[in-house]
Parts: structure tokens; C-alpha cells; sequence
DNA sequence: CAAAGGTCCTGCTCGC
DNA sequence: TGCGAGCAGGACCTTT
């Protein structure tokens, strides 16, 4: 489920219901996930004032006084803010209670998201301090990427996944930005011009820039933070779109594997 | 049975 | 030969 948009769209609509509460209880129902849910995070957070959310790639920061709660949603995982009176749901895994009316929860179907505990800046957190550039970053241009591109022959797709390159770029917005772009994925990183990196900038912010907008594309099992199913189709040119006729040149699209991911593109169109 | 939106780790290969 | 960067593949887990 979740790529930037999606955290993005996630952190807006629980911001505000719960920043500023203090945290009444906390109960994990299930600890392991990608890294195990610390069993003394109720002790931690009780009693403890939220601050605010933040996010930095696809992690979402609860900033508390005394330190950040780091969540990462995996590729299943969805937070909700309900009432106490809701049924959990299945993979419900921890409850967050700010009040009656005000429970966080964290539900990770295939558990590879992850929810710890930090002090300090949680920008130095190991798992956050080699990111590459936010992608709204001015750091984040074409110069930078055509410089780390030097001298790769990986594909420009996996390239541009790598969230050591820029983060927050997802097998989705991946394949429908380099569409945009008109590069074709598997064209080697360091064969692409600058210039042609200075559409990729372009058109990855765009890409983004819509989906947040939208809400969030959602393709699955997203909800939404009062509970309502999210289920919105964001207008996708190429991803899932294998054999359907290209919307440019009507060519039917391709998918092929390219690291792992299945990779939709219009063989025509993109060089 | 394959595949699903993410990330980390290991071990191999290539080029200097 | 040795080294490091880059890269591919596997692992994590459950559901459809």
C-alpha cells in the first residue's frame, strides 16, 4: 500500500486528531513486525504529550517530548484513528489511546512495517540518517542525479527506487514517471543526460505532487483514518496497465521484472 | 501458485 | 591480488 503520497495523505489525517493529547494507555497486541515493537513502549509513552507528526521518506514521526516514535507502514500497513467502541480489526497490532473517542492504531497485515522507539534527533536514527533528498528538496535536481548516476549501468528505474538516491520514489510512481519522462526504465543510470534527469525532476514531483493531492493512491487494502475504505484510483498511465494500449501512441504497454518489481512502460515511447 | 505498494542484508562481479 | 562500489537476489510475512 503505502508509498509517499500515501504516508503523506496518512499523516495529514491523523495529525490532527491526536496531536497535542496525551497518551492515556498503550497496548501492543502483536510485536513482531520488521523490527520488534518495544514491550516497554507503554511504559514510554504513557502520560506522554504528542507533539506533533512529521514524516521523512515514508517513516512518520511522532515527535513526543521526551523522544519520536518512528513508524514505517511497510508495504500492508494503514494507521487509523477510532473511536474505542470500534471492533479491531484483524492485524490490529498496537492501540494508541489518546482518549475514548481517539485511538491509533496500527494494523500491519504482512508485519513489515515497524514501530520503535527514539531519542534524541531521530534524523541521526540509523534508519533515517543515510536517506537520500526529500524529492520537494531543492538538493534533489538534475545535476545531483545525473552526478550519482556516473559510471552505474543499473537500470534508471531501480536507480531512482533507491532510497539512498531519493527517497519516497515507489514502484508506482517509478513507472509512471519515467513514462512521463519518456525513459525507458531499464536504459542504464549513467546513460541518461542531464537534461533528460531535469524532466525526470519534473515529472517525479508532478507525479507526486497529484497523488497527494488526490489522497493517495490506493491500489488495495489503504484506509482512511476515520475508517472509511479509501479506495481511490488515481489516473495512472502504465502501472498495472500491461497490454492496454499506451495513451500516447496506443501501442499495447509491456511489463517486464526489473529488480524484483514488476515494471510497466510503453516500448514506444520510452527510450 | 504467483504476486502484492518496501527495505535490509549478503555475497558476487567488475573495474581500478 | 586486493579493494570497494554497485548490483542482483533473497529474506521478511500474509492475503488474494
Amino acid at each position: 500500500m503505502p508509498e509517499l503520497p500515501e504516508v503523506e495523505t496518512t499523516r495529514r489525517g491523523v495529525a490532527p486528531l491526536v496531536s497535542g493529547l496525551q497518551v492515556q494507555r498503550v497496548i501492543v497486541h502483536e510485536s513482531r513486525l520488521r523490527l520488534p515493537v518495544p514491550t516497554t513502549l507503554p511504559a514510554i509513552l504513557t502520560g506522554q504529550r504528542l507533539e506533533d507528526v512529521q514524516r521523512r521518506a515514508k517513516y512518520l514521526l511522532f515527535r513526543f517530548e521526551a523522544g519520536t516514535l518512528i513508524v514505517h507502514l511497510g508495504m500492508s500497513g494503514s494507521l487509523r484513528v477510532v473511536d474505542a467502541a470500534q471492533p479491531r480489526l484483524p492485524h490490529d497490532y498496537v492501540e494508541i489511546d489518546f482518549g475514548p473517542r481517539r485511538v491509533l492504531r496500527l494494523r500491519d497485515p504482512r508485519r513489515f512495517g515497524l514501530m520503535i522507539w527514539t531519542t534524541g534527533d531521530p534524523a541521526g536514527h540509523e534508519l533515517l540518517a543515510t536517506l537520500g533528498p526529500e524529492p520537494f528538496d531543492a538538493g534533489f535536481s538534475a545535476a545531483y542525479l545525473h552526478e550519482r548516476a556516473a559510471g552505474r549501468r543499473g537500470a534508471v528505474k531501480n536507480f531512482i527506487m533507491d532510497a539512498h538516491v531519493v527517497v519516497g520514489v515507489g514502484n508506482i510512481y517509478a513507472a509512471e514517471s519515467l513514462f512521463r519522462a519518456r525513459i525507458h526504465p531499464v536504459r542504464a543510470s549513467g546513460r541518461v543526460s542531464q537534461a533528460r534527469y531535469a524532466a525526470l525532476v519534473t515529472h517525479i514531483r508532478a507525479v507526486l505532487t497529484e497523488a497527494i493531492e488526490a489522497g493517495g493512491t490506493t491500489l488495495r487494502d489503504f484506509l482512511r483514518n476515520d475508517g472509511e475504505p479509501g479506495y481511490f484510483r488515481h489516473n495512472l498511465a502504465v502501472y498495472g496497465r500491461a497490454g492496454l494500449p499506451c495513451v500516447q501512441c496506443g501501442q499495447a504497454l509491456r511489463v517486464q521484472v526489473i529488480g524484483q518489481r514488476s515494471s510497466f512502460f510503453c516500448a514506444r515511447c520510452q527510450r
